[in-house]
DNA sequence: TTGAAAGCGCTAACAG
DNA sequence: CTGTTAGCGCTTTCAA
């Protein structure tokens, strides 16, 4: 009964200190790298923990060590679009080399279950968070936010964090002159809604672009609304269904992109000759297109590496200012732009 | 000092224990709703632990209660691929409703990661595990996996457990026969390797499928890689680039036939012309193409149910037979097969 | 430098 | 039905 113990995984520090002949907490300052404890003597409990097989209990780990990297919360909305789904692994990544574990959390989108989420991460002692807030954060869940060490991503919540964003609002201000500079003055911009800061952010650089090209907002219609497929193929058939019809279409946003493409495809539009396309996300998902399309390029790996990197910073104490910083995307012209029809 | 308590989250039992004037047992069972309390008293302890904000610690909780279900762990070589990502979503959604948090770990199809990463959640002592096993599991690996509730996923390791595969070999010999009707002879397959347990199991689906046709292997060269875009790439090219060349390509993989397509497409091959072409994987990302491709369509969504059902069951103490739970996959007819070139 | 002992916050015997 | 008392496995004072 006694020599049995841990029913489950096995050796625990007591025994490995009984049968080493010290105690426990020599065990655990020499499991832990302590300094306070004899040089050899750490290494042979460390050779004798490595031969018996031992392996800490991160659960009683960070409960007693009231503060611990065991565990780190991922609350996103979505993860079935490359911009979550490609983060979440490579922070998952990132982290795991410092042993610390992801709990992937999904949202849907839903400021209640967000609050829940949030919670019950709190509740399971994450050492922080990397958070991608949904559209309408609850004050609730922004309160939590603020009492804990996080990273935002893709969006920000207006709580004093530091986050990681695409500059979405400089790369947008160039597809709108990129377009301007091709002719076009009919440009209709599809994305996500005001609400989201990368959606104002959008909205920004399309304002800026067309005032730099000489343009008012009257030559662009716009539509806005959350970022899914299902949303961006209406949207697109919208605003290519107008009235005036406009000569380039600008979308703002990867599963929006996803969605307006095919929409654009099952509409028979020539590219460029009939219309000019800009999409956002990963060109591998456009390249089937044809033309490929000309695409906004995100650097998720780069935005992940900064995620994470930052949060670690946090979590070792270092000063992190609560601030934007920016991973810049890249415009990739595949040919899917060109001078509007005559 | 003795007020404060619980540095960070703030309540904790004791607290609820003492401003309500009974003891923590007491708290304890009515917030974990055991019937061995007087019904109007549990009420009193909820709405007054609801009142006061209480949350409880999972890790204590999970700690003292040897077993629980706080944690799951999702184990998978890759995310960044639907057949993943789509699955850990829907996975992450539904254990949620039990209160189950997921820890999500990439392995990276990495043998040495996913023996670490495996002790690791199973330090976290993880009520059990989905995993989709790399390709060459460690024995010390699967002797992990054996003594933990495990349910496999895409992919099985081989040890007693049960799994939850979308049936392959199946629908790859609908493939075959579907083409061999067409009137093709030259068929080429690009796929997973056999020691992938889906590779294997597309491979009886093939050999199957030929049989059925009359067919000998003779009649069709075959490429197998691990499930890289990339792979799919350069093995399509090469399959295409025989000396003999094939009337048809069946794709045996989602990230293989993404390079795949590519590759077809950089071909300039005019489908089903030309070459007749089946892909696997989620149909709207090969929607942009010209024809869109006539694809194999995994439910990711009944996969993810079925895993979860089945881990939930495991934990629950319901028998679950360890066999493998198949999902049919659906041959979804797009226009880029047709009778072979004359 | 090491050990004894007190928790971390919760659940679960064991009594009453 | 309720309370008392041990732990879960680890870290961390506090002394020695």
């Amino acid at each position: 009964m006694a020599g049995t113990r841990g029913r489950r995984g096995g050796v625990g520090v007591v025994d490995l200190a009984r049968e080493l002949g010290v105690s426990t907490a020599t065990v655990s300052r020499a499991l832990n790298g302590s300094d306070a404890v004899r040089p050899e003597l750490a290494q042979r409990v460390r050779e004798y923990a490595e031969q018996r097989g031992y392996v800490a209990n991160r659960l009683a780990r960070a409960l007693s060590a009231n503060t611990s990297r065991a565990f780190v919360g991922f609350v996103i909305p979505y993860v079935d679009t490359p911009a979550y789904s490609a983060v979440a692994a490579e922070c998952a990544r990132l982290l795991s080399r410092d042993g610390t574990q992801m709990i992937l959390s999904i949202t849907e989108n839903d400021p209640e279950r967000e609050h829940r989420q949030l919670r019950e991460l709190l509740a399971s002692r994450v050492a922080g968070l990397i958070v991608s807030p949904s559209t309408y954060v609850t004050r609730a869940s922004k309160e939590l936010l603020r009492n804990a060490p996080v990273v935002e991503l893709h969006r920000a919540s207006g709580i004093a964090a530091p986050g990681v964003f695409s500059d979405d609002e400089q790369v947008i201000t160039e597809c709108v002159l990129h377009l301007a500079a091709l002719g076009h003055r009919r440009i209709a911009y599809l994305g996500t809604p005001r609400e989201l800061s990368n959606g104002a952010a959008r909205l920004r650089g399309l304002r800026r672009g067309l005032e730099l090209a000489g343009l008012t907002e009257r030559n662009c219609a716009t539509h806005l609304s959350e970022p899914t497929a299902e949303n961006g193929y209406t949207g697109a058939n919208q605003l290519l269904g107008a009235a005036e019809k406009p000569t380039a279409l600008l979308v703002g946003g990867g599963s929006l992109s996803q969605g307006a493409a095919r929409a654009v495809r099952a509409a028979g539009l020539r590219l460029p000759e009939q219309l000019s396309l800009i999409v956002y996300g990963d060109p591998t998902w456009f390249a089937l297109s044809d033309p490929p399309l000309t695409t906004v390029v995100v650097g998720y790996a780069e935005l992940a590496d900064q995620a994470a990197a930052l949060l670690q910073r946090r979590l070792d104490g270092e000063p992190v200012e609560p601030r934007p910083y920016l991973v810049k995307p890249e415009l990739v012209n595949a040919g899917s732009t060109g001078p509007p029809p005559a």
